[in-house]
RNA sequence: GCGCCCGUAGCUCAAGGGAUAGAGCAUCGGCCUUCUAAGCCGGGGGUUGCAGGUUCGAAUCCUGCCGGGCGCGCCA
């Protein structure tokens, strides 16, 4: 059951080459969506420049060689060439039917199979997590699901923060919190309360302070004690990570948790690598690569450091490291790095001098997948009441809390009694969904205003709106099981009679194309946006075509089946984005 | 100063170089004895920041401005 659009452009290529000769066959077929047919052609007016020929005579001479006879049942030619396809509607009820007894609900594999690392979400060890945060995990989350279903191999790579000088403070703070017992007294409180009460040590008590710097050589060094108490504070950190990820409904795990100490080992020999094969020079002291292309305030080369002067390695040495890791050990062929904007230059200057080292060449390649920021509706970065940065739990459990506020105040409105419990139980999965959605929605690119109404809202364009329409169809089902209806058998032929029935189908049909769109351009956005479409086209459905009290059985078999499609297909949609779909609401 | 990103309806956002730039919110008007009204149907609302250029065709590509955000040598 092929995408209509592939299936057309087949047709549509194959006729250009009849028309014009073997020479134009790579003529790209242009077919979109459009408002005044099914699809429309646009190639006729680039190919009239490279024939010399009128526009609409091209057209026609495409259109004389067109064979679409069992796919359209009306093919025109109108404004300046554009060449307007209806689907036979028996080709449409056939490609339903189709769609519905194939497991991957119409999403194609990709060309060529990859293996594909996102690196995404990135937490930091003995600190909480923050909105920053927000958008690499549930980005990323959804870029690895997308991939794996276009047939990709995902690596998912959690890099987390567990190495570098701030330990020496953490750690020393943890000393005085009595050591690694402290963790069996609550563990150690919030976080965040632990790294605000260590810094405020480290920058106001001159002792600590040294103690802490010793400490950091002594981490370094491999100093047993030193490395048991380190451990301590990943252990409390990957419990919070887990517990946070779990509430979120994100797939990452603690084996997908390669923080930058995994690296550690390795450092040393990327920098002798480096400066053996002189790429990297000692400049002021430090070991540095200037990769063309750069250049600081002054206009002059602008150097990655890889080691600094006092001989330590910044984190410009471990994401070097990690890249080389990931092309050379793990043998992926794709790199991708869900990481804020702001990261840009860094990330171009380690490709850059990847590239030079030979740890990254085409056909391998890594690409920064990068967002914007996450807004207030002041236009600023989202911060709290207080005026501090907003910890993820807080702006989950809010989430939970508003969307079982909602659920509430619609039971009164409509009068139903629902327990409190059930209620309770069906909050996360809409408020999480709303959060996710809202941001999914957006192109990552851009930054976005954070706007809990909106996005909660009992009406518009918003996760609840997605589930809603999903728990409706799971309704109609649970009608039928009540009236003894059995729900429709594998195979059952779908008939689009009705308008609304007809336009619901040929949204399904876009489902895999709207996958492998998503999954190519690394934009969930798309994916957001089809589904929206699709629980519009399913809504006008419900609004004028009666399932269950259908004019006769074959037409309440083949809405049923419709309905089931669309559920499967809605559900399955949220799910690449990572959102649930719950049965009812 | 240099570099990257953004600028579309009152607000929040869509729109693979294609026809009359679309949704949601807000606003105005309709639709619940019928499968969940968190819904559906319809109306009004635009010089796509500005000015050039490329093209048969530009919100989209190029150049220059204007406005906003971010980054620019030892933090990550």
């Amino acid at each position: 059951m092929a995408d209509p659009r592939l299936l057309l452009a087949e047709r549509l290529t194959a006729a250009v080459a009849a028309a014009f000769g073997p020479d134009f066959a790579g003529t790209d077929p242009m077919v979109r969506r459009s408002e005044r047919a099914d699809y429309q052609a646009d190639l006729a007016m680039g190919l009239a420049k490279q024939l010399k020929r009128a526009p609409r005579q091209v057209a026609e001479a495409v259109v004389a060689n067109l064979d679409v006879a069992d796919v359209c049942e009306r093919v025109e030619i109108a404004g300046p060439g554009f060449i307007n396809l209806t689907l036979a509607k028996r080709f449409v009820e056939r490609e339903a039917a189709a769609l519905a007894s194939d497991r991957t609900l119409g999403v194609p594999r990709a060309a060529k199979r990859e293996r594909v690392v996102v690196d995404y979400s990135a937490p930091n060890v003995a600190k909480e997590m923050h909105v920053g945060h927000l958008r690499s995990t549930i980005i990323g989350d959804a870029l690895a699901r997308l991939l794996e279903a276009v047939g990709h191999e995902v690596i998912r790579q959690n890099h987390l923060g567990d190495w570098g000088t701030p330990f020496g403070m953490l750690i020393e703070h943890l000393v005085d919190l009595g050591g690694a017992d402290a963790r069996a007294r609550s563990d150690l409180g919030e976080l965040g309360d632990f790294y605000r009460a260590a810094r405020v040590k480290f920058d106001g008590d001159p002792a600590f302070a040294d103690r802490a710097r010793r400490r950091v050589v002594q981490l370094q060094a491999g100093d047993a004690g030193t490395l048991a108490l380190w451990q301590t504070l990943i252990d409390i950190t990957k419990q919070h990570l887990a517990d946070t990820y779990g509430k979120l409904g994100v797939q990452l795990v603690d084996a997908d948790i390669r923080g930058e100490s995994f690296y550690n080992a390795m450092l040393a020999d990327v920098a002798g690598d480096l400066e053996r094969r002189g790429i990297a020079s000692i400049n002021d002291g430090a070991l540095c690569v200037f990769p063309p292309g750069f250049a600081n305030r002054d206009g002059e080369p602008l150097p990655l450091i890889v080691r600094k002067q006092d001989g330590g390695y910044g984190y410009a040495a471990t994401d070097l490291a990690a890249l080389r890791f990931r092309t050379g050990t793990l043998h992926a062929t794709r790199l991708l790095y869900v990481v804020g904007s702001p990261q840009a230059q860094h990330l171009a200057m380690v490709f850059a001098v990847a590239a030079i080292a030979g740890w990254l060449a085409p056909p391998v390649r890594a690409e920064h997948v990068a967002f914007g920021q996450v807004l207030g509706q002041d236009k600023k970065i989202l911060k709290s009441r207080a005026g501090e940065v907003v910890r993820l739990v807080d702006l989950l459990d809010e989430a939970i809390e508003r969307a079982d506020a909602e659920l509430a105040k619609r039971d009164v409105e409509r009068g139903v009694a629902r327990d409190a419990a059930e209620r309770r139980a069906l909050a996360p999965a809409i408020g999480i969904g709303a959060v996710k959605y809202a941001d999914l929605a957006n192109d990552r690119i851009k930054d976005y205003v954070f706007d809990w109404e909106r996005m909660l809202a009992p009406e518009g364009r918003t996760g609840p709106y997605l589930q809603y329409a999903h728990a409706r169809i799971r309704s109609i089902f649970r009608k039928a099981a009540e009236e003894g209806i059995a729900p429709p058998a594998a195979g059952t032929r779908i008939a689009l009679a009705e308008p609304a029935e007809r336009a619901l189908g040929l949204e399904l049909l876009g489902f895999g194309a709207a996958v492998l769109e998503s999954a190519e351009t690394l934009k969930p956005h798309r994916l957001a946006g089809y589904l929206y479409d699709l629980a519009t086209a399913f809504t006008a459905f419900f609004e004028s075509c009666p399932v269950l009290r259908a004019p006769d059985a074959a037409a309440r078999d083949s809405r049923l089946a419709l309905c089931a499609l669309t559920a499967d297909v809605l559900a399955r949609g949220l799910d690449l984005l990572g959102i649930e779909a719950p049965e009812r609401m």
